[in-house]
DNA sequence: GTTATTGCAAAGGCTTTGCATTACG
DNA sequence: CGTAATGCAAAGCCTTTGCAATAAC
């Protein structure tokens, strides 16, 4: 089946207030069916696949639009290229420095105990884990870090 | 007393295995005494009042410099443009999303948990915890999150 | 004197923007 | 019809790079 034509994607779309175009069930496409992270570049040519003329604007402005929506998330990882993440839901990284590859950290590995402090002026947005991990041998390592 | 001829900045550039010229040392004296956060253009600007001729391709060399000499750290937070911090210890961070201020996480109010699970192929780097904040009300949060 | 450092300007990557064209309601 | 979405190209940040001029050993 037409990824492009799934009834289910429409919905998404529109339960989240966006029109759905072919170009952004496109994106929606690459993106909404399964737990990717993806850089816009990725986004633009997996897109391309489903439909051939989808111009890189066009991407950038639908993933800023599915971000709004509450569709996607935008990871702050990488000084490079932004990496989006369409797995919505409060969880934490891996990320491997020398590939640049972003995986979930799976639920329950690792627990942040304590309450920030906070100036009266900020109220608190979100807490982000992410773990650095590099190329090459090692296996898992214990982590019981006070920060 | 001129911050450039501080005798104990040259020391620790050499300590570093850096040579200190003039332009290093205007650096220096912007981002080591002190524990600081700041982004390239924030350190071009303070080091132009020490060295009013120094340029931007310099201090970014500088900077790059002291981050190999273990005497800066990149914070990858944002996005945009990257945060140098000149605390090298072990410690996590405040991003005031609204401002892109960064401030240090004071030591041993968050603890973290567990054992990330690593591939065989990875070896573990660094753990990173951002908490961040949005201007406006509300005080300090109780976090214990499962992650 | 030779090697390293600096500065300028140009180029590079990622992202946004302006505006005409096209498609949609 | 009027509004919104698309695509192209150009411009915008932040950062790096090439190369000549300069300064350090």
């Amino acid at each position: 089946m037409d990824a492009l034509l799934s009834t289910s994607l429409q919905e998404r779309l529109r339960g989240a207030g966006i029109l759905p175009t072919l170009q952004r069930l496109a994106v929606a496409a690459v993106l909404l069916p399964k737990r990717v992270h993806m850089t816009a570049e990725q986004v633009l040519q997996a897109a391309q696949l489903h439909l051939p003329g989808i111009s890189r604007a066009t991407v950038y402005s639908v993933m800023q639009l599915f971000v709004r929506g509450g569709l996607l998330r935008e990871l702050p990882i990488d000084g490079a290229a932004t990496v989006f993440d369409s797995n919505v839901a409060s969880h934490h990284h891996i990320y491997n420095v020398d590939t640049g590859e972003v995986t979930d950290l799976p639920d329950g590995q690792l627990q942040i105990v304590g309450a920030p402090q906070l100036s009266g002026e900020v109220e608190l947005s979100e807490v982000d884990i992410i773990v650095r991990v590099r190329n090459r041998l090692g296996g898992s390592a214990a982590v019981t870090a006070t920060v």
